[in-house]
DNA sequence: AGCACGCCGACT
DNA sequence: GTCGGCGTGCTC
């Protein structure tokens, strides 16, 4: 007997056993996709992993339904990375599964209706329901599920399907079908029975009353000698100025005929253009380091300063990479950050480049995927977002991981939960790749590892094109509310900086990491503040839409015209956002051109793209925004960068709040001065003497490192310890604090290291469900592996525990 | 994750 | 009396 172990797209712990023919058994290999009947309905798409001859004892395996492949889509490399991201971050193999391939290779059965062939049915005996379904399957032959809900208006249909089938009305089945759909165009051909001269007299005898049709075919006739290779309709109709009407007429009438040829999507037709690049001194030294580095590390992590050129060592290296013939992976931070990327990379490599993220569709996905799968040139450089490490590499030869100290790399929800900074350094292992970590900034960690001679370190401390680090100026808002020296947010310094760099046509951008008008509307008379139904924060309000907006579960409620505690009139708002910072920005500059750039402005596909792109033309002069503005963004006519209000990052309540709050800060300003003049920063402050703020002035990065690696020491926080967070949710709040204290305490008593909590996290309820949070800190020595192994059984335990079962709890391991 | 099975409240 | 709510358990 033969078998196959697979895994399901589901967030299920273990693999599961089917039974396959001889055949089948010498065709299937590790990693190829089967289609499995699984439960009593559904069908999925599972991954063969392993193919066996033994027999489970316990139950009987179901055979698997069909092969969907002819050779494997994912390599044996990858099914091992995944094996290490579920067991690092304590998720199912299916969870990794579910998101690491594309979804459109991994499809679900739909349940199919049908009404059974050639029967007489009596209208009379049924319901009104079962007549309606009749009905409509006299017009349609098929229907789905999800029809059937919209015919009907009803969420439960299932008994009506039951009795429709017990009356023999209708059958039942499950279908799995392809959503990979190749993208076809349309040609046309002249048909096959005018290819002679006697017919092509015939057809034009035909056409000689009709002149447009006439016009066409002549038209067919040029292009054809012309271009001598197929001819699309759309060309046709264009190069006739005509309409797809008049083509479909000749078609119609059999003088033309249509056929399909599939195309890749994935087709990028300029060429090289750049090819010779010079790199400064600085670069120079620092790329040979880099590749010395090599030699004895196999990460490696390039810390320059903002507008460094970072960039162009990595297309120098990816270049010797590419005469090897590997294939190099380019991670970034953001989706929105590749447009700019890809342009460039595209100047040098042409179509070698090709782009993956979680804004391209399903079938463009799917074409990147098939492309590195069979190791071809088109992909051989792939830049993305976090997901593109999941590829199917063959002969990953280098990885770059650029802005490697940004936190969108680690996934927060669903699982997997991984780090794709961390997880791409064991992808590379397995490659026995070379990883590159790019940054201005980089995080504690990165750096730490350097320190201890786990990577190397290459640093470049002067501007490319040696363009100054901007100047940093300190207001203390203290001292200016003091002197009655402030106009809504801005300070008459900042103010007087801006109207300065307008007169001289450059560009100012300002930072308020808030989005909204103000954070907090709050009653004069009573002190009511409105809250969100559902969690436990105040509700935001957004002056623009006049709306009270909850920032965790998007409920908004039109802006209250009077307290609905005491009914008093007068409220007022407290904190502010990025909008009112515009709002004011435009009483105060009356002239200047203003743009937002958050989440609210940067909505759609290419919001982000949009506001960009008129900074750079020059129709915005002042852009306000959000945290969005410090990812790397290049602008060569800015002179001038605002920081709002630098002190509510710094006290978030998070270990890592100085360590952002200098990332952020240090990359705000790096956006200030790239070109010939040096640029200013001013930075709003009512603690201009904090380290944190000091450190930014002075752009001490190792002053930074240096203060923050000893508390975390002296905190029990990473690098020093490693951290899980354990989060339980639940809509009782009672059952969530027994059986949270329960979890506390058989961990505390178990692991031999410090548990914190049950604690409340800051935001305590969301969705009507409340939270609480255990943390584990994992010791340096401490086996990491075995304390997940016991963290693992003890959540087991607590399953088996009746009133705790409907407890969800959810895993994060290095939840930073 | 789905989905069926099974036990209790609100309607015809 | 039934419809339909969601708690519980299982899926090779």
């Amino acid at each position: 007997m033969y078998f196959v172990e697979v895994i399901l797209p589901l967030s299920l712990a273990k693999t599961f056993t089917y039974q396959v023919s001889e055949t089948e058994f010498h065709y299937i290999k590790k990693g190829m996709r089967v289609a499995v009947p699984f439960g009593k309905t559904k069908m999925y798409t599972a991954l063969v992993i392993e193919i066996h001859q033994n027999q489970p004892l316990l139950y009987e395996a179901k055979e698997i339904h069909e092969i969907l492949d002819e050779n494997p889509i994912v390599t044996e490399i990858q099914i091992a990375h995944w094996q290490w991201i579920a067991t690092y971050y304590m998720c199912s193999i299916g969870d990794v599964y579910r998101s690491a391939m594309p979804s459109a290779l991994l499809l679900e059965s739909e349940t199919i209706i049908s009404k059974k062939q050639d029967l007489f049915v009596d209208e009379t005996l049924l319901s009104d329901d079962e007549f309606l379904v009749y009905q409509a399957l006299q017009q349609q032959s098929a229907l789905k599920v999800q029809d059937i809900i919209a015919i009907l208006n009803k969420k439960n249909i299932v008994p009506i399907l039951q009795k429709l089938m017990d009356k023999n009305i209708i059958t039942l089945q499950e279908e799995i079908s392809e959503v990979y759909k190749p993208k076809l165009v349309r040609y046309v051909r002249l048909h096959t029975k005018y290819e002679s001269n006697t017919g092509l007299a015939e057809l034009m005898e035909t056409l000689k009353n009709a002149s447009k049709q006439r016009e066409i075919v002549m038209r067919y006739f040029q292009l054809s000698t012309s271009e001598k290779k197929p001819i699309t309709i759309k060309k046709l109709i264009e190069a006739t100025n005509s309409s797809l009407a008049i083509v479909k007429a000749l078609i119609e009438k059999e003088i033309f005929e249509d056929y399909f040829i599939q195309e890749d999507r994935l087709n990028f037709l300029g060429k090289a253009q750049e090819t010779a690049l010079e790199l400064s001194v600085a670069q120079e030294t620092a790329f040979k380091e880099i590749k010395a580095s090599f030699a004895q590390n196999e990460v490696c992590l390039l810390h320059g300063v903002t507008a460094s050129g970072k960039t162009e060592i990595y297309i120098k290296l990816i270049e010797e990479y590419l005469v090897s013939e590997k294939q190099v992976l380019y991670l970034l931070p953001e989706i929105a950050l590749t447009t700019q990327l890809v342009e460039r990379l595209r100047a040098y490599f042409g179509d070698k480049v090709a782009v993956f993220h979680s804004k391209y569709n399903n079938n463009e996905r799917v074409e990147v995927w098939k492309q590195v799968l069979k190791d071809a040139k088109k992909a051989q450089i792939v830049i993305g977002a976090r997901s593109a490490l999941f590829l199917p590499f063959h002969n990953l030869g280098f990885v770059i991981v650029d802005e490697e100290h940004e936190q969108t790399f680690k996934q927060v929800d669903p699982a997997p939960r991984y780090h794709a900074r961390d997880a791409v350094i064991v992808l590379a292992h397995l490659h026995q790749a070379k990883v590159l970590l790019g940054s201005a900034t980089p995080s504690l960690e990165t750096y730490f590892n350097t320190q201890s001679g786990k990577y190397g370190l290459v640093a470049i401390s002067e501007r490319f094109r040696n363009v100054q680090m901007p100047v940093i100026e300190l207001v203390d808002l203290k001292d200016k509310y003091f002197r009655k020296q402030i106009t809504g947010h801005f300070s008459d310094h900042l103010i007087a900086a801006i109207t300065l760099a307008l007169s001289l046509g450059e560009q100012v951008i300002l930072f308020q990491n808030r989005r909204g008008y103000s954070p907090i509307i709050e009653c004069i008379t009573c002190g009511h503040v409105p809250q969100c139904q559902q969690c436990d924060v105040s509700l935001t309000y957004h002056k623009h839409k006049n709306q009270l907006r909850c920032h965790y579960c998007g409920y908004s409620m039109s802006k209250p015209t009077h307290c609905h505690c005491c009914s008093s009139i007068d409220l007022t708002t407290k904190g502010f956002g990025t909008e009112q910072i515009e709002q004011e920005l435009i009483t105060i500059f009356p002239s200047a051109k203003i743009g937002r750039m958050d989440q609210d402005t940067t909505r759609g596909k290419f919001g982000f793209e949009k506001i960009i792109d008129s900074f750079k033309n020059k129709e915005i002069d002042i852009l306000v925004g959000t945290q969005m503005l410090a990812k790397g963004l290049d602008f060569d006519n800015v002179s001038l960068v605002g920081i709002m209000n630098a002190d509510n990052m710094l006290y978030h309540p998070d270990f890592r709040a100085f360590e952002r709050s200098f990332q952020m800060m240090t990359q705000v300003s790096g956006r200030s001065g790239r070109s010939e003049k040096q640029g200013k920063v001013i930075i709003q402050t009512y603690n201009p003497n904090h380290n944190t703020i000091q450190q930014v002035t002075n752009n001490d990065y190792i002053g930074m490192y240096n203060e923050q690696l000893y508390d975390r020491q002296i905190y029990k926080y990473p690098p020093y310890f490693r951290i899980i967070k354990i989060t339980l949710k639940h809509r009782d709040f009672d059952k969530l604090k027994e059986g949270a204290m329960w979890l506390y305490q058989v961990m505390s008593q178990n692991l031999n290291m410090p548990v914190l909590g049950p604690e409340e996290p800051v935001i305590s309820r969301i969705r009507n469900e409340y939270i609480k949070t255990i943390l584990v800190k994992i010791p340096q020595n401490n086996s990491i592996i075995n304390t997940k192994k016991t963290i693992q059984k003890i959540l087991n335990s607590f399953e088996v525990v009746a009133t705790f079962r409907a407890i969800k709890v959810t895993l994060n391991v290095d939840f930073y």
